[in-house]
DNA sequence: GGCTTAAGTCAACAGCCATTGACATGAAGC
DNA sequence: GCTTCATGTCAATGGCTGTTGACTTAAGCC
């Protein structure tokens, strides 16, 4: 874990507020959400989430329990149940391909929540308590979505797709530029289109 | 950690080749193999390792230096480097999604070294590690192996693809069956067939 | 048989981790 | 002003990790 983590702390000394749970709980729950988005389950530390939340880390038990009951919560609170309703079903595979490509105007919540659910499927420690939510609301919307006979085979292929796409980007990290973009753009996009216009 | 680890060790008590550095060797090699690729880089202990190999923990850093040379090393012989040379570029679309679908000829070698690679992706220890390792392997020989103009691009949208077939059958885990199987094969084929015959 | 050296074993170290209970302190109610 | 209790702080604990040096033992050679 040779990452460092620096951040001005929540609180600047001789703050307003110095004693209020709530805020320092959602201070505690947005250190939490970042780390673990960042580096994973198994490479955060209560530490460091609590020293980025300006708090100490036997709050972090009061408030919330303990580590994996923490994860639980921050992965509630990543999980933008309506990603899917964001998109239009007609323009859905050129803007996603676009998103995929990076840029200046992609959404930073939406992927950095994808990262989040990544990060956490592939990580033993975490996996049992993700899949079901993988299922439930990743899968499920897109079978629901596509809502034909074929749905269930089709909505894992373009699940599966969708997927790579994060992952790869996870892994790439920078934006793509020039020519390159313009054709992974546009292959991209023959690709989805050949599941979401698969009537 | 939850995982339990119980195996039967490589030699029995009393054994005919007491002191084989070579053996040994490659016992400590097999299972970190086993290991790293089921649990990640950072849930998997030396100690769990050179158990199952039968093996004592400083015997690891005699012959490997170090958990992290180990991992590189292990990254090595899991990575098939002809691994695409195995596919007919004409089939490989129909080829490929079946073999994601899961069934009773898939390849189990081929699954495993990709299960490790997947893992090592999404930890940010060893992400550093394996981004050039993809980039060389995985990326350059898809762009290669389409072999056009376009050639970067496509490479990234179908290695992109790729990737999120095998991670949905990572988090997958059974076999899809029935109309469900038939549906996603069909649907994964023409998405693949979309780039990989884009003339 | 005795010697040399590689192979295997053992115990300990230092560091990090999550967890926890005891303690200090500030704010609200009387 | 005093009590009370939620809020915040501190230090310690036990467990696990990778690493390491010193030890024991078997195998090959004279």
């Amino acid at each position: 874990m040779p990452v460092a983590e620096v951040r001005t702390p929540q609180r600047a000394p001789g703050a307003p507020r110095r004693r209020d749970a709530e805020a320092t709980r959602a201070a505690i729950l947005e250190a939490a959400r970042d780390q673990f988005g960042r580096l994973g389950y198994d490479c955060t530390a209560l530490r460091d989430i609590a020293a980025e939340a300006g708090a100490d880390v036997a709050l972090i038990k009061r408030y919330f329990g303990g580590k994996e009951a923490l994860f639980t919560e921050a992965l509630k609170a990543s999980f933008r149940s309506d990603f899917l309703r964001d998109w239009d079903l007609r323009s859905f595979a050129r803007d996603f391909a676009t998103a995929m490509a990076g840029g200046p105007h992609e959404d930073a919540e939406r992927t950095h929540s994808f990262q989040f659910l990544l990060r956490a499927a592939t990580s033993p420690s975490t996996a049992p308590l993700l899949n079901a939510a993988i299922q439930e609301r990743f899968f499920e919307p897109i079978r629901y979505w596509l809502g034909d006979a074929d749905a269930p085979g089709r909505a894992r292929a373009l699940a599966a797709a969708a997927i790579g796409f994060l992952v790869e980007r996870l892994i790439r990290g920078e934006a793509l530029v020039g020519a390159e973009r313009d054709a992974f753009i546009e292959h991209a996009t023959a690709m989805f289109e050949q599941i979401v216009a698969a009537d």
